[in-house]
DNA sequence: TATGAATGAGTGTTCATTCAT
DNA sequence: AATGAATGAACACTCATTCAT
């Protein structure tokens, strides 16, 4: 048996509980129907714990949205290897529908595009590096002419609209993840900004 | 006679700037944060005259919601003519777009995917009409050959994907609506579902 | 029978004993100890109630101050007539022990030196008006020869400190406005001010 | 053996850091806006620590005014010698207004008239022990001829206040404990309570 | 029809105190 | 002796809704 740490009281899980709880709360109901009441009770603590790991709802908010952006982030740069520009898209949108079915939170949190306001810059900075490390793929398309020309930028922001509605749909348990609609869909996102 | 009856003080007017006070709020800052002091203070009214006209913020914003689908519905049906699909498309997606650099409440309203827990059965028919409306075009377009095999539903959502995301960046003046970023993204909406 | 104006709900009264309620509070407990569910439940209201008529706990207690403040300078601008200076400060120190004896809220609140972190700008020159109108009778005093050398601000500090003192007992109910110690006092208030 | 005790961790020096820290922020912002997360940090213990020397919040207040009263007590006793009463009350004033100089809290926590509500009876008891001795002296001059007739209490509590306003001006650097006005108001101070 | 004072449930947050470590 | 995570009651304040005018 190999104990986990001498326990000390183990305040992290806790933090990572009020995470959690956030997170399934701020992508079902939005950022102002999200209370701290709703918050504890999720995480199974008393509404007062929150502010012992976060200074406050906003402050939790933005924890969970950079986790989510990091992993976004994170799931683009680990594609790659010898497959082209469309392939590693298609591992890309693959990997966020595949989350998706699982874990609908994740993935929503990371393609939402709601609540900014409430949004401080280091998570808008992880937000921009999740988006750039996508338009680094799109744009290496574009130089290799299998891109549409015009603006990486646009293509990425198409090509995400896209896949954003098609984890939406797997999220909710409408489509499976492995269902025709969900590869007729990356079809049509790939089609939308291929250079014809 | 015609006139407009006479005698009533014609609450009518009051009514019509509640609903665009709250339209104007609702797509900026959604339903929760919509709190009907603000309502009132936008259309110049005491708080309590909300409810001389609604039962509440909800039948408010129901009435907000079901006239944006209402107009989109017109939209579609008003579109037409001797144009072939592709063509049609093209007119309605033009028609918000420009709606949207005019007043970009209302297509963000017609568009939107949010707060739905707040709607009415009403309304979500009133959802449901105009994507009818839109969906008989694209199916017309699947029967003529003209759009992608697979569920014209399925064809509909990505194309109005595309759309929405052309509307708010021409409702939030980041896009001037004659741009090309404009017809590029329109183009690579009808892309995404046309046959190939 | 004169009717008291056609009512209209008069949310005066309300605002009225809202002020009340604070005076007393604050200067019995303090700005901090001062809680809305005190002042509301003293008012006789829902602790809601107050925002209807203050912006806060601070805008409530500025105003009961300002209220003290402007009493106090109304009380010395009252006095005088055919008195000398001596005569004069008796007349404002009776004044204010008598109100003290009535009223101590008010007389407290006029006095007391405490929470001027919470107070504003308007209310600071409230009760600079204050300390204004009873440094002239002193300066007046001055001049005259019948108040000691020295700057007038001084001793109208220390004449005041001493009256203070005198009114927290009556207010108190440790003296009565008439009993012995409040003349020996007040006689001692003036000989640590009189010229010698 | 004169040493300090060896072993014991030495917690009587948290203890003291607890005491000055609540010391400090008593007399700076008042009892119920000193709060233990300050009270901890300012000592540089954790929050918890406070309830291993004192049983609260208020068991820290009654300790740190009890500690006041006391050294002023000290003050009194050890003032005196061949001096007359004038001169002896003089050197009492002189010690609390240099302390005041160089250690405002400490002087403001003996003369302050507050939060009496959260003293307990050792507390009072320590205060009249100050105010007895300090009510010696004055009764002495009293008896002596040179203070006025009348209960020598009251000349106490006016002579007192006298100095505690002297003490809360040089304790706030508004006077530098030598400067002109002290003197002034020193005798001032002499001058309400001396027989004529 | 329109008002706006009043309400009370609910919000995010603070803090004195406890307790396992 | 010391820690700091956890608690829950209390706080200041907001807001959807009601109702007398």
């Amino acid at each position: 048996m190999t104990t986990t740490q001498p326990t000390r009281r183990d305040g992290e899980a806790t933090r990572q509980r009020l995470l959690r709880a956030a997170l399934e709360l701020y992508t079902t109901v939005g950022f102002r129907a999200t209370t701290t009441p709703a918050i504890a009770a999720r995480a199974g603590v008393a509404e007062g714990t929150i502010y012992r790991h976060f200074s406050g709802k906003e402050h939790l908010l933005n924890e969970v949205y950079r986790g989510a952006q990091h992993w976004g982030t994170a799931v683009v740069q680990e594609t790659g290897g010898e497959a082209g520009v469309p392939g590693r898209l298609l591992q890309i949108a693959r990997r966020l529908i595949e989350t998706a079915a699982r874990d609908a939170a994740q993935t929503r949190m990371l393609l939402r595009r709601r609540d900014e306001q409430h949004l401080d810059e280091r998570s808008r900075e992880a937000e921009r590096e999740f988006r750039n490390a996508l338009q680094g793929v799109v744009a290496a398309g574009r130089s290799g002419g299998v891109v549409r020309q015009g603006p990486a930028e646009l293509w990425t922001d198409v090509w995400l609209a896209l896949v954003a509605f098609i984890a939406e749909r797997v999220g909710a348990r409408e489509w499976p993840p492995e269902a025709p609609p969900v590869s007729m869909a990356l079809d049509a996102a790939w089609d939308a900004i291929a250079a014809r």
